[in-house]
RNA sequence: CGGGGCGUAGUAUAUCGGUAGUAUAUAUGUUUUGGGAACAUAAGGGCCGGGUUCGAUUCCCGGCGCCCCGACCA
């Protein structure tokens, strides 16, 4: 993409209404727009990050033979009554609104209850479990207060995968392939080594349930690690009987904030049982399938990353999920600087690569310079009169402070 | 929802009960070009409604919006 095409502009300020570093960093980037209190507006920088997040997502759920499908965010009524949970005393937090033809309608906080409804149609025998669904879709919440830049608004993205078993033997062996995913999912979006599973508050089918936690001071929860495990225990949860329960020394544990950039639930039948989710075993008996819920706040995971990985410049991001692979620089008003530059942008997109090239004229280094820092593009070529004379470009990755000087033939697989 | 703060140009800020200033961004021109360049010119502003006043962006009331602390966060 050429960056002279791109609609969106760098800011050199942060705007006076966000404290958070993830909402001043994307914001000044062009990554985001605010368009109200917790409601942001993905722009195409910010919409590839989303996306190439959404797709390692999408590539650890299918590993694991979650099935995608997509649900509208508009929901009946009537099926969250019999699960008791349409009332406001119940959850607070709820959009709703009229339809002009008379009734109510919610807006998705969550799918348990219309999913579990849906599967009341194709879940009859024994012979069809088990099996998983996921979708990504936009969820509303009524939170009495958005903070956090895009870390906690009123809608958001997120990945939510339902799983659905005969029982609670066959439930607990997919929860922990689950868990391994989730592992992968992290590492693979540059934050494995910040990210925790944390014990946390289970309900009625489980002891506990787990989130995934990464450590940053921007997050609002407490956990307390244990680094040789590689676990953590949530606040909520932090007492002597759990430590013992879980054989866990509590002198070896360091106090951290972390952001939940994901859970998961064992449900069991809690939204089967009143929405008549059964299937016929063997011997004709009619049994509630055994549900779990796991959630991944995608959008979300954007200002972790932001707030976990930026330095004083500017965002870093990590290789699969950064917007593209490269930052093109032309420098100077120089004719041949801008046209090589061009020609490799062509060379590098012709072999798949997304590159952005900055091609922009009349702007002096020091703001280029500046403006690749910002959006954070793992490699920066810079294309110059300077690197010309010496033979090449000059590249060097968005942590390093130096770059070499790479011949044109050889950028590819320098990069790659 | 309890407490506190704020609302001035695209953005960030200043001043003032009497002509609203600066930076940055934008446009044009000249010079410049390896870490947010220089000069000149131009265009651009008081959240909405009511009140007090000769006169309100300023003071008062209401609304709307935004932020912070706390509570809340299937």
């Amino acid at each position: 993409m050429l960056q002279s095409n791109l609609f969106t502009k760098t800011k050199k300020e942060a705007p006076s209404d966000e404290v958070s570093k993830n909402a001043e960093l994307l914001i000044r980037g062009g990554y985001i727009h605010k368009e109200m209190a917790g409601v942001y507006s993905f722009l195409p920088l910010g919409l590839r990050v989303l996306n190439n997040i959404t797709q390692v997502v999408r590539e650890e759920m299918n590993a694991v033979g979650g099935q995608e499908l997509h649900m509208p965010a508009l929901q009946d009524k009537n099926v969250w009554e019999k699960t008791d949970r349409w009332d406001d005393a119940k959850v607070d937090n709820w959009f709703k609104t009229n339809l002009k033809a008379g009734g109510e309608v919610g807006l998705g906080i969550t799918h348990e209850e219309p999913l579990t409804q849906l599967m009341t149609e194709y879940i009859s025998s024994y012979k069809d479990l088990p099996f998983s669904v996921y979708q990504f879709q936009n969820k509303f919440r009524n939170e009495m207060r958005a903070k956090s830049g895009i870390m906690r608004g009123r809608e958001f993205l997120m990945k939510d995968l339902y799983s659905f078993s005969k029982d609670k033997a066959e439930h607990d062996a997919f929860y922990d392939v689950v868990k391994g995913a989730y592992k992968k999912i992290y590492t693979r979006l540059g934050i494995g080594h910040l990210t925790y599973m944390t014990f946390a508050s289970g309900g009625i089918f489980a002891p506990f349930s787990h989130e995934y936690q990464t450590v940053s001071p921007a997050g609002e929860d407490t956990i307390y690690i244990d680094e040789e495990k590689g676990i953590a225990i949530n606040k909520e949860v932090y007492t002597d009987e759990v430590l013992a329960e879980l054989g866990i020394d509590k002198t070896k544990l360091k106090e951290e904030r972390a952001i939940e950039v994901g859970n998961i639930f064992t449900l069991g039948t809690r939204f089967s049982e009143p929405l008549e989710l059964a299937y016929t075993n063997a011997e004709g008996e009619k049994i509630p399938v055994f549900m779990g819920s796991y959630g991944i706040g995608v959008s979300r995971l954007v200002g972790a990353i932001v707030e976990t990985l930026s330095d004083d410049k500017g965002i870093i991001w990590p290789d699969a999920i950064a917007p593209f692979r490269a930052h093109i620089l032309a420098l100077g008003d120089n004719a041949e600087a801008h046209t090589k530059a061009v020609e490799l942008h062509d060379m590098l997109a012709g072999q798949g690569i997304d590159v952005l090239c900055d091609n922009r004229l009349g702007l002096s280094a020091g703001e280029k310079f500046a403006d690749a820092d910002l959006l954070g593009i793992p490699y920066r070529i810079v294309v110059s009169e300077r690197s010309l004379k010496e033979g090449g470009y000059e590249v060097k990755r968005r942590t390093e402070e130096k770059g070499k000087i790479v011949k044109a033939e050889e950028i590819t697989s320098f990069i790659k």
